[in-house]
DNA sequence: GAGCACTGC
């Protein structure tokens, strides 16, 4: 009868029961992961649920997960990213949804499909991020009998028997262990540790456990695989067993290395470099799995090493004391979250907080790092009453903070996340209708100040970290500052550090001043006596004299890119190596923006006990993100900063030394946990008289014309005379106001039009706006869409240093005689019409996260424009339609072919070349339109597309338009615009010419 | 024939 009523569909009892009966599995499943979740911010598993046919969603599985103290990644229960699997039966993978680089393969796992009706197994796989638990099977238990509803393994009389080739023969004891085959191995006592395998692994789990090592997301010491030299081969411990003839004592590092091998040659990690002898991420990665653990020398000890060592008295820099004193290092806090939220300096001025902001509309709080202010003010207000009235917001310049800091104030909070405390950043809202206190990145509030002018759901508004004068809490000053004067009820805090408070409280009717207080813990700053010639030699000699004759502690090492990052890397292992393994192990952890949030947040993990880490990277960790367990941070420091020529309209990449203001940030990454020490690689005199205060503003630096265009949309019309704290250059508003007028966004007053209102609904530059727009009228959205999700995301072809021949082969595959732009169209369709798949990308050097940008970025413009109801259509077979498109968005960024060799731009003449890894290349058409200009070796255009040169006075009448070419005067050539033709007509018939305004 | 940071909507 259930039978007959689950065929009659959905809503049925047959239906509900079903449903039941999964998810009371999934409860079962949850129980026994309880115990490996009780990390739950840990970890790293990135479940993908597919509850079958009944249509048990990843939501309900979260939910479940949820009951038993656990989370489900909060993306993908949003994105509803749930595998749909035809059979019925629970299935959970792992997954690495949004996994870049080394996640990747774990997102590529076979996973199995079981039909639970059948009686087999239910199959759920956990990583996490500690590395002990790699997975588990369950079993259903019928409860009357006893016996297994799901046998993991139906067990016979054969099974219970020595195996065939009984291992007693060996000389091993006879049962031992247990006969249970299976990848993964049920534990009988619900909540400890899951068995290692104890059976030959079949080839694709074999790989896939050396992809899991490979990617760090795993420890092999907890669950060891066995490295064989000879074959290089990944061996289990029974196959090892097999092959030395002998029994492994599980808790004995081994490691196996030619012949004669014996217990002592057997490793459970691979430490390995690639061909070419440099180190890849996988193989950094993987350096941080070794096995012993050294016990902490004396530093005496150590430092004799050093001085025995290749390392020479006059390699080592000198430092110099300029203040501090000695503190004890190496202190980890194992506080409870109460007592940790009572620690903090904020605390003992909870009730002087909550008085000042009753007191004052504008507050500016100085709160140096570790002080609790993003954490604690929310919560104080929270309880003072202040979300009766409307919501209290704070926002932060990056997403991962956002994220990261409402997962915590909710942890403190009590709530889940998206109740009480949530946050919304793009593509990611966790906030409800009982929200109270909402993290935000400041963008986001910008984009809703658009909306609702008067902030009306907000009660207290705090700007995080605007210190930072990201472009965002600029505007979002400027609007405040207005927005307060009409709002009594709304309550304003900046926070500052020490250097702007006084200017930040100038800006806001010379507002009070909150302190909070010190650091955490003292930084010991030192500096160098003399400048360093070669930072980076200087920076590595630096971490390994900490290593060496400094007491635990994390270290961290800022750059300025990826390249010296990989380069920094590959000598530390190097010179580790060369030390021999008599020195404690130093985990090498490079940190590339590429890599998943997940990922970064695991590096920035402390190393476990009696270990130490070095963290690599750029200034990615020098902002908000919490980064525990450091204690020393090397700083040479320089950054890479982007410079906008508002004059070329070009933006270039310039290395150049760090303001005092992120010297000191980074300084107090040290002090986090416990007193740590700053190593400068600069003299004290360079700090005092070379390096600026603080960093230019970005609305000093930036391309305008987003915020221009949205401004305007605020009905803010007179830019030149906005309350900006620091305003930008005028000839920067001024060129952003003349590209819209261009673009057709505002017209001779410079109000907005009616299609500037359209394009600033769209978060993007605005020539891509117009370009989508004119894809509407052309019937070409649809492709536009693709192209512009895929010119945002960048990134798109993978090239390993290694097999870059090979990639440029693959990418080639794509090229479309039109140019770039169809080329990155049609690397999107084929990845679409293989069902968007990560083994596809794998192939064909194609980077996966990146499309999955590009998909997230493509739905969200297409969310856009159905609201305002515009059409998506197809261009079907016919590119000029995407060549038009192209043009009305990208006019003034148009180059004709130059006699002399290369480009020259036509809007003002710039000599520019064609990238080398453009479709065209080798065609060199005689007109293209092109995304963007880098300025490398060369001027290299980037994205090019070939044009008819008409498309551009039919599409942007405002910029070009035709000349009659008996009207052109004497002046005009001499302006350097040269009468320019039409390719395809006969030379002279008609003429374009830029026109001047 | 090249490579170059970060953030955000």
């Amino acid at each position: 009868m259930a039978a007959a009523a689950a065929t009659t569909g959905a809503g049925t009892v047959g239906e509900g029961m079903r449903r039941l009966t999964q998810l009371s599995l999934v409860s079962k499943v949850c129980s026994e992961l309880e115990a490996h979740l009780r990390v739950a911010d840990r970890v790293l598993a990135e479940f993908v649920v597919d509850l079958g046919r009944a249509s048990a969603s990843a939501a309900d599985f979260a939910d479940a997960l949820r009951d038993h103290g656990a989370e489900l990644p909060d993306y993908l229960v949003r994105r509803g990213r749930v595998t749909r699997v035809a059979d019925a039966g629970c299935f959970v993978r792992l997954g690495g949804a949004r996994g870049r680089e080394g996640l990747v393969h774990v997102s590529q796992m076979p996973a199995r499909r079981v039909d639970v009706t059948r009686g087999q197994e239910v199959f759920v796989k956990v990583v996490s991020l500690d590395g002990a638990k790699l997975g588990l099977s369950m079993r259903d238990v019928d409860q009357d009998t006893g016996r297994d509803l799901l046998p993991f393994r139906r067990r016979s009389a054969e099974d219970d028997a020595p195996r065939a080739n009984p291992p007693a023969d060996r000389g091993r004891a006879a049962g031992k262990r247990k006969g249970v085959s299976g990848i993964f191995v049920p534990d009988d006592d619900v909540g400890s540790a899951p068995r290692r395998p104890t059976r030959r692994m079949s080839s694709p789990e074999r790989w896939e456990m050396k992809q899991l090592i490979a990617s760090g997301v795993l420890d092999a010491k907890d669950y060891p695989c066995f490295f064989d030299y000879d074959d290089d081969e990944m061996l289990y411990q029974e196959e090892a067993e097999d092959e030395l003839d002998i029994e492994l004592n599980e808790d004995e590092p081994t490691f196996l290395r030619g012949e004669g091998r014996s217990k002592a040659d057997l490793s459970p990690v691979r430490i390995s470099k690639n061909p070419e002898g440099s180190m890849s991420h996988a193989a950094a990665l993987q350096s941080a799995l070794v096995k012993e653990r050294h016990d902490i020398r004396t530093q005496e000890q150590r430092g004799m090493e050093l001085m025995g060592t290749r390392l020479t008295a006059q390699s080592v820099p000198e430092w110099k004391v300029t203040y501090g004193k000695d503190g004890t290092y190496g202190q980890r806090s194992r506080l409870s979250i109460q007592e940790q939220r009572e620690s903090l300096p904020i605390f003992r001025l909870k009730k002087e907080l909550i008085n000042a902001v009753h007191d004052n509309q504008a507050l500016v709080v100085i709160g140096e790092t570790g002080s609790g202010k993003t954490t604690q003010v929310t919560q104080y207000l929270a309880e003072a009453g202040y979300t009766t009235t409307g919501k209290i917001v704070c926002t932060q310049p990056r997403r991962v903070a956002a994220e990261s800091i409402a997962k915590r104030v909710a942890e403190e909070f009590g709530c889940r996340l998206g109740e009480e405390v949530g946050y919304s950043i793009r593509f990611d809202d966790r906030t409800g209708p009982e929200t109270l206190i909402k993290y935000m990145t400041d963008g986001m509030l910008l984009r809703e100040i658009l909306m609702d002018g008067d902030l009306s759901s907000y009660s207290v508004v705090m700007l995080d970290e605007a210190h930072e004068r990201t472009i965002y809490t600029d505007i979002l000053f400027g609007l405040l500052k207005k927005l307060i004067r009409q709002r009594n009820d709304l309550k304003l805090i900046v926070t500052s550090a020490t250097l702007d408070a006084e200017k930040f409280s100038g800006y806001f009717f010379d507002c009070n001043i909150f302190t909070i207080p010190g650091r955490t813990f003292p930084v010991e700053i030192l500096h160098t006596k003399q400048p360093e010639s070669d930072y980076m030699d200087a920076a590595l000699i630096t971490v390994l004299q900490i290593h060496l004759t400094e007491p635990e502690g994390d270290i961290l090492l800022f750059l300025t890119g990826q390249e010296e990052i990989e380069h920094a890397c590959e000598k530390l292992h190097e010179r580790m190596k060369a030390f021999g393994g008599d020195i404690p192990e130093l985990i090498i952890c490079p940190v590339f923006s590429a890599l998943p949030i997940e990922v970064q947040s695991k590096i920035f993990e402390p190393a476990p006990p009696g270990k130490r880490k070095v963290v690599v990277a750029t200034n990615i960790a020098e902002a908000s993100i919490t980064i525990d367990g450091i204690y020393y941070v090397v700083d040479p420091g320089f950054a890479k900063l982007n410079v906008y020529n508002p004059k070329l309209g070009l933006d270039s990449l310039v290395i150049t030394p760090i303001s005092q203001a992120s010297a000191k940030q980074r300084a107090g990454r040290a002090g986090r946990t416990g007193p740590g020490k700053c190593y400068r690689l600069y003299t004290e005199s360079a700090y005092c008289n070379e390096m600026s205060p603080t960093t230019t503003p970005e609305i000093q630096r930036a391309n305008l014309g987003w915020m221009v265009l949205n401004m305007k949309a605020m009905g803010i019309n007179d830019l030149l005379n906005f309350d900006f704290m620091d305003p930008p250059a005028r000839q920067a508003l001024i060129s952003a106001t003349e590209q819209l007028y261009s673009l057709g966004a505002l017209d001779g007053e410079g109000l907005l039009t009616r299609l500037g209102r359209k394009m600033a609904e769209f978060p993007q530059e605005p020539p891509l706006s117009k370009m989508l727009l004119a894809s509407v009228d052309l019937g070409c959205s649809d492709e536009i869409l693709t192209i512009i999700a895929m010119i945002q995301t960048g990134n798109i072809f993978h090239r390993p240093r290694e097999k870059q021949a090979q990639a440029d082969g693959k990418r080639s595959n794509f090229f479309q005689p039109e140019g770039d732009h169809l080329t990155l169209l049609t690397v999107y369709e084929t990845w679409k019409a293989k069902g968007f798949s990560g083994p596809w990308c794998v192939e064909n050097f194609v980077q996966v996260n990146s499309l999955r940008r590009a998909q997230d970025v493509r739905k969200q413009l297409l969310e856009i424009m159905d609201k305002y109801k515009l059409d998506v259509g197809s261009a079907g077979n016919n590119p000029v339609k995407i060549g038009k498109a192209l043009a009305a968005g990208f006019f003034f960024h148009a180059a004709r072919k130059d006699p002399n060799g290369g480009y020259r731009t036509l809007a003002d003449h710039q000599q520019v070349y064609i990238h080398p890894s453009s479709a065209l290349f080798h065609q060199q058409p005689q007109w293209v339109i092109y995304h963007e200009i880098v300025m490398t070796t060369k001027e290299y255009m980037r994205e090019v597309t070939a044009v008819d040169p008409r498309w551009l006075v039919e599409l942007a009448p405002r910029f070009y338009r035709s000349v009659d070419p008996t009207k052109i005067n004497k002046r005009k050539r001499q302006e350097r615009i040269e009468p320019l033709y039409d390719r395809y007509s006969e030379p002279n018939s008609w003429r374009l010419s830029k026109r001047r305004w």
